[in-house]
DNA sequence: AACATGACATAAG
DNA sequence: CCTTATGCCATGT
């Protein structure tokens, strides 16, 4: 059968409900298990244009530095670091450890 | 079809 | 470390 329906979002969408918690993944690296490196910009902006947040975990994902959103910024603090700090994920200097946190997808 | 936008990534100075 | 500039690509107008 052809599956079609399946935009390049929904890819995008399927790959980010993956991600476990206590875990976070790149953009790039979400484009890239998505089937295209190169839609790092596209997953920012299909996260930006997410319906819902229903089993999104859109805080999981982070730039390549393990830097959050400034749109979970909220009253000078970030809403996102709080969300994954409460899942485990550490943060030095305001950026997650990606070394120890970032999503690896094949469990080990 | 053309142009503008964007929660990125990488390179260069 | 910082700022610029460029590449990249789906979406919306």
């Amino acid at each position: 059968m052809i599956e079609k329906g399946k935009s390049t979002y929904d890819k995008i969408y399927d790959i980010v409900r993956e991600i476990p918690q206590g875990k976070v993944a790149s953009y790039g690296q979400i484009a890239e298990l998505a089937g295209n490196r190169r839609w790092s910009r596209v997953v920012g902006y299909a996260l930006n244009v997410s319906p819902e947040d229903k089993g999104l975990p859109c805080h999981r994902v982070v730039n390549r530095y393990g830097e959050p959103s400034k749109c979970f910024e909220t009253a000078g603090e970030n809403r996102q670091i709080k969300l994954l700090e409460a899942e485990g994920v550490r943060f030095v200097d305001g950026r997650v450890d990606m070394e120890h946190f970032q999503w690896n997808r094949r469990v080990f």
